[in-house]
DNA sequence: ACCCTACTAGAGCGATCGTTCTAGACTCGA
DNA sequence: TCGAGTCTAGAACGATCGCTCTAGTAGGGT
């Protein structure tokens, strides 16, 4: 048996994947983490607003660390990306379509609500641009294209993961990859050409 | 005085904009548009569900017809994309970062759990991919390589959308349009080459 | 004049929300 | 053995949820 704050951080995730921020109560957390509500205000003393900020570090450290994995074993950039995006798509069939990223949904719920989720999306989307900046970096690119670049990547993803969901189908999440490695490809073309 | 039932949709819209669907109560909304509860389940005997297809479909509706004006006055495509996301930017940045579009956050919201609402959002998005296809057709690209296109477009703008609001900063967005720029651009060339 | 339909108005339903609170169980150094 | 601190356990709080229901008003057709 795991600690107990570590069981309510896993099903707070994997119920926010499903419900979001709103759509999910603490009844339903502390019944799937088989936990009293008297243990989920002893380790997040400000209810559901710190269990969920805990909830969407973890989660954002957690798929950096992933991207970091998937990064070095791919031969570059490119390649990548590719793998990445496959891979998403792959998790996203098996798990009958269930939201991979419990952030991006949070993050839109609350960006206007709760500053205070919504400062901890935000580092956390930071955080996953820059790492992914720092491989661009090292394939060649200048800071601010690297930074750009993987923007948009974030970006795409994110979206990929709205669309496929909505329309119960990977494809779009596969498509979105396959556009950013051209993309990729391209800016690091302009590189080497230079 | 515009009709009750105009008024509940533009009410529950802007509401779904800020709290997205869980966190918006019909109090709120029969309140924000001056109705009563039996008007509201008068015009939308659904209830909840029922009004809020109703504001997805028409404010994907309004969207299209939003891109639709702005692709007729662009140059060609790939202004047209610039323009577009250039923007939703600025409207992004007058509005304090309200979120421009209450589709995308209602559809992670409630992909796993309404399926009437995932469906209506689904052809919202299938609606917008089509559109932007049609005009990367009449450009000269093939179909299939156009409904891509749009695809990762309209998933770059939802991105950016999450991006920008989570940062309180409209430059993720014009980041993913420049992009998606480029992408275009570059496109066209291949089919122009060929 | 009448009725019928469309719509307004909001009190009230049971259920559930996030949170607080008290009480007990376990661990471990003194 | 004791007391302090940590964690478990869940009853109970007021507020609010989506929704149902009854009653009343407005207006056009006959």
């Amino acid at each position: 048996m795991t600690g107990t704050r570590e069981r309510l951080i896993t099903a707070t995730n994997e119920l926010f994947r499903r419900h979001g921020f709103n759509g999910t109560s603490l009844k339903q957390i502390t019944t799937a983490a088989g936990a009293p509500t008297g243990s989920l205000y002893h380790f997040f003393p400000g209810g559901k607003t710190d269990l969920a900020e805990a909830v969407i570090t973890s989660s954002g450290a957690a798929y950096q660390q992933l991207f970091e994995l998937i990064a070095d074993e791919a031969i570059g950039p490119a390649t990548a990306v590719t793998d990445f995006f496959e891979g998403a798509a792959e998790v996203l069939e098996q798990t009958d379509f269930i939201d991979i990223c419990p952030i991006g949904t949070v993050a839109r719920e609350v960006a206007n609500t709760n500053d205070v989720l919504r400062q901890a999306t935000d580092r956390v989307f930071a955080n996953w641009i820059e790492a992914g900046a720092a491989h661009f970096v090292s394939a060649g690119l200048s800071q601010p294209d690297a930074n750009e670049l993987a923007t948009t990547l974030v970006a795409a993803l994110e979206g990929g993961f709205l669309l496929a969901r909505a329309r119960r189908d990977a494809e779009p999440l596969r498509t979105a990859g396959r556009h950013i490695r051209r993309l990729v490809d391209a800016t690091l073309d302009t590189v080497r050409t230079t």
